[in-house]
DNA sequence: CAACCGTGGGA
DNA sequence: TTCCCAAGGTT
């Protein structure tokens, strides 16, 4: 009764934060189901993803398309469209490959049943066992990066991530309770958010403050270890904005394989790691290209992009993209980098 | 197992 | 400015 889990279930109780897709502890356990679906959705936009980032993307997938079944008779382009910004790419496409697994071959129902979760695309160990705990009340035990910074703090474990993993995982299913699986994997989850925070953690507000044996020893700060990272490399680039007469725009949908891969984007260069003699490939049309003042830098996981951006108003050709009419394109529709591009032209630098 | 795969906010 | 990092998955 007065274990550690039920310890933190009852500090989860008191300060559970509200989320679209979360079912507050009161309400569940007045006996409301979460939503599969919304927890399914949530789940895989919240990969590497902060809350903050999702939520309007939340609100907006879920009013676009409020079911499974909804989801998975969408268009690809108005999925990936509607994801643009968000990140990691990769995820939209395979939620749409799950979406339609789950009507092709499971009746549009999500199955409570974790080993069926986890040969779903884009579900992996960490999803299979959110959706299972927190959507079905099945007692697995989510390990995320929260879950990891708790555990190794409370058991004071110094070994670096991700070797640590396993460890960590053993620790955290030890301490999962039988009862109410789903609202203590959002507990642990929710300490991490707002207490145990990577940096300056509210050690004296934690509810685990007296067993945490990482504070006891003033570790706490810094754990978990981890190994150091590689330096990003600087990539060069060129991309091709051409304008037609009635406005179009020259596009193009990117292979799905590899980086942005689904999205829409400007035709352009390889990117590559020599600094000098920026690569300008081939252009996509026959046009007289004029570079914009300016440049775009952006950051991706493992590498720094700088890109060149042209333009020219042309209406010939093109050998590459298509021309999109003005009232078809969106900027919101392309990813951050090349929605930058974009907008050296829409609000150029002073 | 390590590399690959985005983005924005905060320190 | 630069670095870290956020409810990871796939290959």
């Amino acid at each position: 009764m007065c274990d550690l889990s039920t310890e933190l279930l009852d500090w989860y109780d008191l300060h559970a934060r509200a989320m679209p897709w979360r079912t507050p502890p009161a309400e569940k356990q007045a006996g409301v189901r979460p939503d599969p679906y919304r927890i399914w959705l949530s789940e895989v936009m919240l990969q590497q993803t902060t809350v903050a980032a999702v939520t309007e993307y939340f609100n907006r997938f879920t009013k676009r398309w409020p079911t499974v079944s909804a989801l998975a008779a969408a268009d690809d382009a108005d999925v990936m469209g509607e994801w643009a910004g968000l990140g990691y790419y990769a995820r939209a496409r395979n939620l749409l490959k799950c979406a339609r697994a789950i009507v092709a071959d499971h009746g549009g129902i999500f199955p409570a049943d974790h080993a069926a979760l986890l040969k779903l695309p884009g579900i992996g160990p960490y999803t299979a066992a959110a959706i299972s705990s927190i959507a079905f009340d099945l007692r697995h035990v989510v390990v995320d990066g929260n879950v990891e910074r708790v555990m190794a703090r409370l058991y004071n474990v110094h070994t670096p991530l991700p070797a640590a993993k396993p460890e960590l995982t053993t620790l955290a299913e030890a301490l999962t309770p039988n009862s109410r699986p789903g609202d203590y994997a959002q507990a642990v989850m929710d300490l991490g958010a707002t207490l145990c925070t990577p940096k300056s953690p509210a050690c004296g507000i934690c509810p685990w403050r007296m067993p945490c044996l990482a504070r006891q020893a003033g570790t706490a700060q810094d754990l978990p270890k981890k190994t150091p990272k590689k330096p990003k490399p600087v990539r060069h680039g060129t991309v091709y904005l051409a304008r037609r007469s009635d406005g179009a725009w020259l596009l193009e949908t990117r292979p799905d394989k590899g980086l942005l891969g689904g999205m829409l984007g400007w035709p352009g260069s390889d990117w590559v790691d020599v600094a000098d003699n920026r690569p300008a490939g081939m252009p996509p049309i026959e046009a007289q290209w004029s570079p914009l003042a300016g440049e775009v830098r952006h950051t991706f996981t493992h590498f720094h992009l700088i890109l060149t951006v042209l333009h020219a108003d042309t209406d010939n050709t093109p050998t590459q993209g298509t021309f999109v009419p003005r009232e078809a394109f969106r900027p919101s529709d392309l990813p951050t980098v090349f929605r930058k591009a974009f907008d050296l032209i829409a609000n150029p630098p002073h």
